[in-house]
RNA sequence: GCGGGGGUAGCCGAGCUGGACAAAGGCGCAGGACUUAAGAUCCUGUUCCGUAGGGAUACGUGGGUUCGAAUCCCUCCCCCCGCACCA
């Protein structure tokens, strides 16, 4: 036998494909399927963890296919927002990091020689996105997948603008389209927003925006230090401040009052703030020593020196509760050291199994020294603590009494309200862009978001959930959910790529909320370029979508053939809803929940999305892949070192949708070995002679019975989307049974056998293995079997009784051995004696009844000793009710078992020395081994 | 913390609408067949006890419900994922 060169039959079919259009779908009297997989964004390669939602999609589009349906299977690429933006930036400016990463990831793809060259041209980002986009569609050919590629567009083109702009009209018509103010992370020095993908290891460690409180505490002199806090019930526990003497603070002018905080402060407090002025700046030690009055008790504290305090972090003063607060306690008992004070801690927050929380934590952890990095520890330890299980006691008014938990946003607003403070953000670590300059938080005054929030929004949306199909069928509670929680999400920046806001310029819609109901666009895409960008208006997607308007009228207006305008317009009519989206769980609460409340809001409920599976992600050797890691096999290599079809064998094998898929080298070895047995089974038995039903034996049926039932069973597995189960049902399960039956009769009647399943088992195996069978399949037919349709399977041949005798005989089987080996015998014949008729009378008799009452009843039947203890065998060896005729079946098979025992087979006969004849009970002969 | 998912044999992993489960499948390991040999393939075994098809103990921990629990309920311990404006 000649191993089979996979590669080169894969570039075969897929060439052969591509040049007959296999996969392009055409409006048909057919039923249709219309299925999407997300778009994948055009950054970078692709790798093995990504191809398992695709190639677990194209399963699920060439299954659907083989059942007949017209499927429309197409594909897009994702280009808008920021990360492509700063990738060309990255590499304009040389940034060593990202050169070296692209320069590896064109590596992938080129020759050496090309290297440098494509580099230089990422420098623009469109030469960055065109590149991945075809890069990555030749991935995808080289997997197999059954795209239609005519529909192909990227999210940049002129149509995609003018289709983004439609739909952003339609939620403006809704009133959904808002303005608002809204903390972002930001650079001063680019004067914008940066993004996770903007920031120094920010997908590593991610940067958030922090709400602090910044509490006043009057000076002397009418104006306020201001202490940021992300503890502001601590506030009836504060004794002092803490101000670093050797940084700079400076007074500013915030409405009518005049605050002091850090210079670097004063800085972010300008871009969170309207109003701020600056106009003073001194040293902090000029702070040191003054009193201030705290504004909830009115209590007088005094200013004290702190090395700890970073000028850069909040304002640049903090408030000081020595009881709850490690930091405090710590830099209290160092000022006591050398100078006489009055200061005590005063304790606020009760909580079991401490009395002065910051004093114990410090002594049990050994900490002495402001400098001592554990602080933070002690810090996190005390804050979760008191948080979940500390209680506010007298000292704190109207709050006393109540959990740390459940009233910290009470007091925050109220100290809001009270104007004792105000709102600071901060990030939630110090961060600089990939450039090198600060991020710090800024607010935007004026920023667009869409409001999810409106109530009929909302009921459409559960609506529109209630009514999908979800699998696994977890998600769908987990989307209601979503629905619910989701509010208010800003929907244009002032950077990156996509298209121009409509409603104010020098804002880009945001590259998720520009990705919601493109589906709809794979319908039309390949019509539209017949079109001018121009009459890509309001009204023709109007018409083309919601079916407003008239298509003659609209003819006239934009000069464009009412006809054509028809077609268009059909071909979305045909294929939409979207049947089947198939993706990954992290995008649930961000651009599923998107797809939903969009569809939702604009199109009526005969155009909403019928179904949604989700696949969970992929590790490599037990790891999480990533770049860091240096573990990610890019998809462009899957061909190469292992193989397409093995590739996806494996996808579809070794987890269900819920399952985490564990890439291992080790398995993947296994598979192959299992993969090349099948081919060869096939390849074994394609020129054998089909079988004459009047000569099938009784394992032949039962082989025939076997494998027909699985393959009935794999269409309904798969049909579930229980492709996993489908996969190993018609593989592994299927292997096992042809091993059994090979053990049981020759190869040659097996290869009969085997052609005769053959090609329904093939189409079956087609979506997951579509290569090697498409080779197979052409040995016997011209046309392809990838747009085969599966005839009705023979479920003739499906057939318990056989199944059921070969079972009885297995047991049997495995019975004797069971005896051999513990009495270690050496059989010289074996007698098997099968259960007398009026023990399957009463068999039948009680068969239904519960166990206390078969007794009972069968005494009814019998009156004899033997009848109870008959019954109660029957109870204990727990033994399913089928009607079997014993002795005709060991009859037939004395031969045979007298081969696999190397010794005569006696049956019923009268010899019984032992006394085993009364044990027999119906479907369980009693046995006995002489030896 | 909130929300979600888990903890199963040397390893990976099914089972988890309660009963036929000592627990699929794969890997590993041991023995055997084939082979000059290796590889591949196939067979057998892989908790303990047992000279008759049986029994005992097991599915993170400790309880509970039940005639019966890996499967249901509760305690605790541990692990993973998401918590947003980012693709």
């Amino acid at each position: 036998m000649t191993a089979i060169n996979f590669k080169q039959i894969e570039e075969k079919w897929q060439r052969r494909w591509a040049d007959a259009n296999a996969f392009d779908a055409e409006l048909s009297s057919a039923k249709k399927f219309f299925f999407t997989v997300p778009y994948p964004y055009t950054s970078g390669p692709l790798h093995i963890g990504h191809g398992r939602t695709y190639t677990l999609g194209d399963i699920i589009a060439r299954f659907k296919r083989l059942q007949g349906y017209n499927v429309l299977f197409p594909m897009a690429f994702h280009v808008t927002g920021t990360p492509i933006l700063a990738i060309a930036d990255s590499i304009a400016r040389g940034e060593e990091e990202v050169v070296a990463r692209f320069k590896e990831y064109i590596a992938i793809y080129e020759d050496a020689d090309k290297v440098d060259e494509l580099l230089n041209s990422f420098r623009s980002a469109e030469n960055v996105a065109n590149f991945f986009a075809a890069r990555i569609s030749e991935d995808f050919k080289r997997m197999g997948y059954s795209i239609d590629w005519r529909r192909k567009f990227n999210t940049t083109e002129p149509v995609y603008n003018k289709f983004i702009e439609w739909q952003f009209k339609k939620l403006y018509d809704k009133g959904v389209i808002k303005k608002g103010k809204y903390p972002i992370t930001y650079s001063i020095v680019d004067d914008s927003a940066v993004g996770e993908d903007d920031i120094e290891g920010g997908d590593t460690e991610k940067v958030a925006v922090i709400e602090h409180t910044a509490i006043k505490f009057k000076l002397a002199d009418g104006s306020y230090l201001i202490a940021a806090t992300l503890r502001p019930e601590t506030i009836f526990g504060v004794t002092n401040l803490w101000i670093n003497p050797a940084a700079r603070y400076v007074k500013l002018k915030a409405g009518d009052e005049t605050w002091v905080v850090s210079k670097e402060a004063a800085e972010k407090m300008g871009l969170q703030k309207d109003e701020i002025t600056v106009f003073d700046e001194t040293e902090g030690s000029v702070f040191v020593g003054k009193i201030v009055k705290e504004l909830v008790c009115g209590r007088e504290v005094p200013v004290l020196p702190a090395s700890f305090v970073d000028e850069d972090v909040g304002t640049g003063v903090v408030y000081s509760v020595p009881a709850h607060a490690p930091y405090d306690y710590i830099a209290l008992e160092d000022i006591k050291k050398s100078e006489s004070l009055e200061l005590e801690p005063i304790k606020i927050i009760d909580i079991e199994g401490y009395e002065l929380p910051a004093k114990e934590i410090c002594e049990r952890m050994g900490i002495e020294s402001q400098t001592d990095e554990r602080l933070e520890e002690a810090t996190k330890i005390i804050y979760k603590d008191e948080f979940y299980r500390g209680v506010l006691n007298e000292k704190c008014g109207e709050f006393a009494n109540v959990k740390i938990a459940d009233i910290k946003d009470e007091v925050k607003d109220w100290l809001k309200r009270e104007n004792i403070a105000d709102v600071f953000y901060e990030t939630s670590r110090k961060a600089v862009t990939r450039g090198g300059d600060k991020v710090i938080v800024a607010v935007l005054q004026d920023q667009w978001f869409i409001d999810y929030t409106p109530e009929w929004w909302k009921e459409l949306g559960h609506k529109l959930v209630e009514g999908m199909t979800f699998y696994p069928e977890k998600y769908k509670t987990y989307m209601h959910d979503i629905v619910d929680w989701l509010a208010f999400r800003p929907c244009a920046r002032k950077r990156g790529l996509g298209t121009q806001f409509p409603f104010e310029k020098g804002w880009i819609i945001e590259s998720l909320s520009d990705s919601t109901i493109y589906m709809a666009m794979y319908t039309i895409a390949h019509l539209l370029r017949q079109l001018p960008v121009d009459a890509l208006t309001e009204k023709f997607f109007d018409l083309v979508f919601l079916d407003i308007g008239d298509a003659q009228e609209l003819s006239n207006e934009l000069n464009v053939d009412a006809d054509v305008l028809n077609r268009i317009k059909n071909e979305f009519m045909y294929w939409y809803p979207n049947d089947l989206r198939h993706t990954a769980p992290p995008h649930l609460s961000n651009h599923l929940v998107f797809f939903l409340m969009h569809h939702a809001a604009i199109f009526p409920e005969s155009r909403w999305p019928r179904a949604i599976t989700l696949n969970e992600l992929m590790i490599r050797e037990g790891k999480k892949m990533s770049k860091s890691k240096g573990n990610v096999i890019p998809l462009a290599d899957v061909s190469e070192l292992y193989g397409v079809d093995l590739y996806r064998l494996y996808c579809a094998i070794n987890a269900d949708f819920a399952t985490v898929v564990n890439w291992r080298e080790q398995d993947t070895e296994a598979l192959r070995k299992k993969l090349n047995a099948v081919v060869e089974l096939f390849e074994d038995s394609i020129d054998a002679e089909s079988i004459n039903e009047a000569e099938l034996t009784h394992i032949d049926r039962w082989l025939l019975s076997r494998l027909y039932r699985r393959l009935r069973e794999s269409v309904e597995l798969f049909e579930a989307f229980r492709i996993r189960e489908a996969g190993i049902n018609i593989i592994f399960n299927a292997m096992n049974d042809i091993r059994y039956y090979e053990q049981r009769q020759d190869k040659d009647r097996r290869k009969k056998l085997v052609r005769s399943v053959m090609e329904e088992w093939l189409i079956i195996l087609s979506p997951i293995v579509p290569h090697v069978c498409e080779e197979i399949w052409h040995e016997l037919h011209e046309s392809f079997i990838s747009v085969q349709t599966l005839p009705e399977l023979n479920e003739a041949f499906i057939d318990d009784r056989v199944e059921r005798e070969e079972e009885y005989l297995v047991s049997l089987i495995s019975d004797i051995k069971e005896i051999l080996k513990v009495a270690r015998l050496e059989p010289t014949k074996i007698y098997v004696y099968t259960a007398e008729d009026w023990k399957w009378v009463l068999f039948r008799a009680i068969k239904d009844l519960p166990d206390k009452d078969k007794i009972r009843e069968a005494m009814k039947l019998r009156k004899d000793k033997s009848t109870v203890e008959f019954v109660k065998q029957v109870m204990k060896s727990k033994l399913d009710y089928f009607e079997l005729g014993e002795p005709e079946v060991i009859e037939r098979e004395k031969e045979y078992l007298a081969k696999e025992f190397g010794c005569e087979i006696g049956l019923n006969e009268e010899h019984d020395p032992k006394g085993k004849k009364r044990f027999a009970v119906p479907l369980k002969p009693a046995i006995f081994v002489e030896g």
